[in-house]
DNA sequence: CGATTATAGTTGCACATGGCAACCATCTCT
DNA sequence: AGAGATGGTTGCCATGTGCAACTATAATCG
């Protein structure tokens, strides 16, 4: 696994040649990265699937913890539309993260409707678990490639996910509207 | 956090010396990319779920059609494999599609067990509108990047990817063992 | 102040997804 | 030809999720 490096190592590192046109074909790059990128979401959501287990949580389970860990004690409201879950189902995530002994619900003092979730000790420290297990693979992916690729990267990461982010916002959650044909 | 980054890097990178990080930013890095891509995949995961329903699919039924379109007549069998799915499950996302007139089955004339999937002009047209609804997308997000930093992002997409993958291949398919604790 | 409305959360119910196991049909290998 | 292997389908069940109904509390308005 940790194998793959050698073959492309110096293609990486010398770039991409610097052909007569430097912009080739966006589209035709647009068109891998959608490829690959699809391909990783494959991967990913399954591996996921398979290594929320190992961690004794569920995939959205997984996703709950780390929000409630990151966004302080959390109402589950909140923690619903930062899934983009229903509430209901944002309750039962909550509900088994419980059971679970990783957060713990408490009264918000101000309001009485609200509950707030809080993580554990166990709770912070599955997470910062998983997020250590996680972030040790991607170092590993990551340091074969120049600083300009991983910094634009997470970069491209951060604006793919605010943009589709917000466009899920404005949809308003239910099936969008584009039409069939 | 990510302890085996700072040693395995100087094997790589060939050299880098051990007096101040060559990478002083890597596990923080790792991190970044660590969250960027969760957000990111919290974001698709409910996108997906909810674009999906306009193109009349499901998440899985897309992807499948993606991989029936691209990768010719293909045995259910192979479908599973390439979804990381059960071929129970896959059978029946080849019926789902069948029935709204995506793919078509054919059993193989060199085996009899064997069930190929083939896209219908239908299938073909509708995976390519969603190709190029999607790469249009990704055209105008990339395009702000200058074209080094595009390729090395897209072979870190494949990269990740294949890494996955592999990873999954290797795990079994089923549950990983590692322990809670 | 009391009544109405709005909001937060939980629960009942239904539906979709996906895995496992059983089963059948076909192929392969002695 | 018989035994086992392989590909596919179906039954059954567990899980995850949304919608709707309900409860409890807050906010607003008379």
């Amino acid at each position: 696994m940790a194998t793959i490096s050698a073959a492309s190592d110096q293609v990486i590192a010398g770039g991409a040649p610097p052909e007569s046109n430097p912009h080739p074909s966006l589209e035709a790059e647009a068109h891998d990265f959608y490829s690959s990128l699809t391909d990783l979401l494959k991967v990913v959501q399954f591996r996921d699937r398979d290594r929320a287990c190992c961690y004794d949580v569920s995939v959205a389970q997984c996703y709950a913890l780390q929000t409630v860990a990151e966004g302080g004690p959390l109402a589950v409201n909140d923690l619903a539309g930062s899934l983009f879950l229903d509430k209901s189902t944002a309750s039962r995530i909550a509900g088994a993260l419980e059971t679970k002994g990783y957060v713990h619900r408490r009264g918000d003092p101000d309001d009485g409707r609200v509950v707030r979730l809080e993580v554990t000790p166990a709770g912070a420290a599955l997470n910062r678990r998983i997020e250590d297990d996680l972030s040790e693979e991607y170092a590993r992916l990551l340091k074969d490639f120049p600083a300009e690729v991983r910094t634009g990267m997470i970069r491209l990461l951060r604006r793919l996910a605010t943009t589709f982010s917000s466009r899920v916002d404005a949809s308003g959650g239910s099936c969008c509207t584009i039409q069939k044909d």
